[in-house]
DNA sequence: TTGATCCTGCAACACAGTTGCAAAACTATT
DNA sequence: AATAGTTTTGCAACTGTGTTGCAGGATCAA
């Protein structure tokens, strides 16, 4: 029912003490019926209504900010947002693991977080300080292997 | 030796057969002295010379074609550029893992190779098809640690 | 020396991202 | 409902990164 996405949208935002305007509700209900993540152009072409590409990039900040929202970058360099659940996390907005794997398909481009996936330990050189080891993979998604049937 | 290492520029590029023009033997200079990846505007600052953005460009375009160097994307999103040897991995020019760790000191914010670093085998969903698994690092390098005597 | 090829610098452009400011929208209070 | 105060938005302008086309210069091979 899409009357009650937009309810609980706008819940979201209420919750975290973001006023639920139309730029906001918009954004957030895009990332919420898509599983990936989002460049600032992907969101403005995608969402309803025209805004000015500045109250985006200020929205997507307010976003990150609150926890919603991660910056991703692509390996091409270019930044992309994914939202923290209601698909590339399988969890609810603002439940996630800190550090995960991004994967990123190589046929649609398309870049999913997956919080499945455990990050090994690993062996280091000793006269280098090792903090966190981020992974990022790339390959084929779900979907494009279930339309195209690659095996390779 | 500074002249012996001018004429290693020197043949490397020879060697590619790439005229070793004023940038060009600048510009690997400037690589082979630097342990680390180096942005565009690294190297416009710290080479001798000043040459044109765009020559830079099309100088670290054709280096990579050739394979001295490869470009390292920043987890903010800066493009930046790692020779293939002489310091990051090791190894002289043209040898190295395509697939190796690039580590970010959090100090001094340079990225470093390391090839020496194994790559490990992980568990993965079955719908997605995993390709490549690439590793990137955060925490202190080397010389910060020895610099501040970090034990964090 | 001549022509062909390669390299460089310049102008111009496209795109991502940021900042300051003023108008508009909203909130709370009376 | 009118007011004052705060937030939010849109616009203009600017910075930084990267690209393209073109013309002049340097280099190479004959």
């Amino acid at each position: 029912m899409k009357g009650s996405n937009d309810k609980r949208i706008d819940g979201t935002l209420r919750d975290l003490k973001i006023r639920p305007t139309k730029v906001r509700k918009d954004v957030l209900g895009l990332f919420s019926r898509v599983e990936f993540a989002l460049s600032h152009a992907d969101i403005e072409r995608h969402i309803k209504q025209k805004f000015d590409r500045v109250t985006i990039y200020r929205t997507l900040e307010m976003f990150e900010k609150s926890g919603l929202i991660h910056k991703v970058i692509d390996d091409t360099g270019v930044t992309k947002y994914a939202s923290h659940g209601y698909g590339g996390c399988d969890v609810h907005f603002r439940h996630h693991k800190t550090n995960h794997l991004h994967f990123k398909c190589t046929e649609c481009g398309n870049i999913y977080c997956m919080c499945s996936v455990e990050v090994p330990k690993i062996d280091f050189p000793i006269d280098f300080e090792l903090k966190i080891l981020k992974l990022s993979a790339e390959g084929i998604c779900k979907k494009c292997l279930s339309k195209g049937n690659k095996t390779t």
